[in-house]
DNA sequence: CCTCAAACCTGCCAGC
DNA sequence: TGCTGGCAGGTTTGAG
């Protein structure tokens, strides 16, 4: 499931491989693919003649900033660089460790809209050639000059594609934005805040983990590997962590997206990076999945409980 | 204000 | 064999 890593490795592909390029029009497979504010018809209408000129992920959110596609420019980029084996190769000679993070803390309005998607739980964007036979779960198609197209494939119909309109506050559309707290990468993430938001709270860390609003971007596999990182147990009530457990949360939680990033995503599930290249995970999870089998540290049996209505897996003696 | 559970949806898998 | 029920998970919504 693609959480921050997974989010990540896909924009800085998109990043690659889409930009600057004439967006033809498209087909919209599933209507409630699209936000509600718009129509699917309104929203290909919005799309048709502009270009990406850069995409951000804030979250879990995938955000492009579009322009208006220059005239003078249409005959440039006809094969090159939007090729899929060609971006395929480039991709491969870029080490992905050493690329900034693509968050963007403001998300300004831009003269020519943005485009906002959410993977949800099983969506997936792929460049693809326009000839590429249509995938049982496509939901949404963006046709762009060269005969290449962003294709949104998404089996259980949770994913959402948005339009924001010229000179508009993204997050007034994607609503989602406004309630997302600081980004792991960032300056406003500190121990101290950490602290602060977890001060008196009743609830499992677990639970505050998952929090969106808390911090930006952890899902259930990296929620469970930071705890087991910091060694502590998913029960526990944030309220009576110490200092220092807080201070070693902090500290995973950097550490297993940095990691997670710098290897193109996980193998924990089916993701696929924009060429649909299984990601590769180097380590293997730590407790997420292994319910049953022995601790890699210890090889006590990893146990499983239910949390918050989500699956948790932990060490019960390694995390206390 | 805070916390949690249900709902959204489809495919897979265990159990009968 | 074929059915049923549980499960997977990110976010929103509504109940307590």
């Amino acid at each position: 499931m693609p959480e921050l890593p997974e989010v990540e490795t896909i924009c800085r592909g998109l990043n690659q491989a889409t930009l600057d390029r004439e967006m033809l029009g498209g087909d919209v497979l599933l209507n409630s693919t699209i936000a509600r504010s718009i129509s699917a018809t309104d929203f290909l209408t919005q799309l048709k003649g502009k270009s990406i000129a850069r995409w951000y992920r804030r979250g879990k959110y995938l955000l492009a900033e579009l322009s208006q596609f220059p005239e003078g420019e249409r005959e440039r980029g006809t094969g090159g660089q939007g090729e899929s084996g060609r971006v395929g190769e480039f991709l491969a000679q870029t080490p992905i460790s050493s690329q900034t993070p693509s968050f963007c803390p403001s998300l300004l309005p831009s003269k020519a809209g943005w485009l906002g998607v959410h993977l949800r739980m099983t969506g997936q964007l792929l460049w693809v050639n326009r000839s590429e036979p249509l995938q049982k779960h496509a939901r949404v198609r963006l046709f762009f000059e060269g005969n290449q197209e962003l294709r949104f494939v998404d089996q259980r119909t949770f994913g959402q594609m948005w339009y924001v309109p010229a000179e508009t506050e993204v997050s007034s559309t994607v609503t989602g934005l406004k309630l997302l707290g600081p980004e792991p990468f960032s300056e406003e993430f500190t121990t101290e805040y950490l602290a602060r938001k977890l001060h008196r709270r009743a609830r499992p860390i677990k639970t505050a983990l998952l929090d969106q609003s808390l911090i930006a971007g952890l899902g259930n596999i990296y929620a469970d590997e930071t705890l087991f990182l910091s060694g502590v147990m998913p029960t526990t009530l944030c309220a009576d962590l110490t200092a220092e457990q807080i201070g070693r949360i902090h500290t995973a939680i950097i550490q297993v997206l940095q990691k997670a990033i710098a290897s193109g995503g996980t193998t924990f599930s089916n993701f696929l990076n924009v060429q649909g290249v299984n990601g590769n995970y180097g380590g293997v999870a730590w407790v997420y999945n292994r319910a049953g089998q022995p601790c890699r540290t210890c090889s006590a049996t990893i146990e499983r409980i239910k949390l918050a209505g989500r699956s948790t897996h932990f060490c019960p003696i390694c995390q206390t």
